[in-house]
DNA sequence: AATATAATTATAACGAGTACAAAAATATAA
DNA sequence: TTATATTTTTGTACTCGTTATAATTATATT
């Protein structure tokens, strides 16, 4: 799946999001970097080339692509809300040492669950924690590391 | 496993917790009503009991019980921080009209994941959202409504 | 009983996210 | 085009959950 802007525009579009600069570089971000960023990361990496940007045009955009369905919100951290413009269903994996968070595939629909019989499902997320290959070797990413806060650790 | 104060003062010396009487109280809270509480929950209902409780004492108390291993954070909501003294391996099923939180037996054991073969996983958590038998049958529970915020709903 | 240590409390501060209204941009109509 | 309406973006203020800090109270030690 190729990511420029037109095709950006036209998924902007069929979700019937008027595709504004600010919006299209933002969905841009998601897809292209796939980093599970927070609205920090977002904005300041896009204000640095879109200098008019403000953080609530952010939170706007992102809460109009939750809606659209377009974005999934994902929350491991209670401090910290992250977002994913890949709605297809996967686990997320966040480093405890260097903050990364890493998708991995699940089959979900394998879970064994007991007690959800009678219950209705729209969402089912899968999210663990531990140490990625890359903190394992000790090779910590310090430019990670400045971008997250840690609590209780 | 019956919860009498003899029981719970014993688990807090266990883990090198000093037996005070708001951490008896916080943690009896958590075992007897299993009702994966709030802060603002837990303090709501255990100040009418204990009057000169802060807020304070309430996060304190949890931040140790989470380091002693004997709490866990249930993180389903970015804005609502929740808290489960059962730390044995469940999921979590949030109902998005009542927002009341239920457990559910998996077997994450056996969810199916690609990727994660150099990993090393400490946690593991999984939560559902959808609707409760309770509001499909459309009784919904007024009592939790109240408690509850939504977003983007 | 006097002192040291730990726990609790109140207050202030912080920061993520939202509300709101003004400004800017875009679309519509004349 | 120009005028007007609508939508989008922005800046500021505000809310609220959580943490930091320091004072007070309770508990343990000598």
């Amino acid at each position: 799946m190729n990511i420029n802007t037109e095709s950006i525009r036209a998924l902007l579009m069929k979700h019937n999001i008027k595709p504004s600069y600010p919006r299209i570089r933002i969905m841009e971000y998601l897809l292209a970097k796939r980093n599970h960023p927070t609205v920090e990361k977002i904005y300041g990496e896009l204000v640095k080339e879109i200098p008019t940007l403000s953080k609530t045009t952010v939170y706007n955009t992102l809460n109009l692509f939750i809606n659209a369905n377009i974005t999934r919100v994902v929350t491991i951290e209670d401090n910290e809300t992250r977002y994913d413009a890949d709605i297809t269903n996967h686990g997320h994996f966040k480093c405890e040492t260097c903050g990364m968070v890493y998708d991995f595939s699940i089959s979900s629909d394998d879970i064994e669950t007991k007690g959800l019989e009678k219950f209705e499902v729209h969402e089912k997320n899968v999210y663990y924690k531990g140490i990625c290959p890359k903190c394992l070797n000790n090779k910590t990413n310090i430019e990670e590391v400045k971008n997250e806060k840690f609590k209780r650790y």
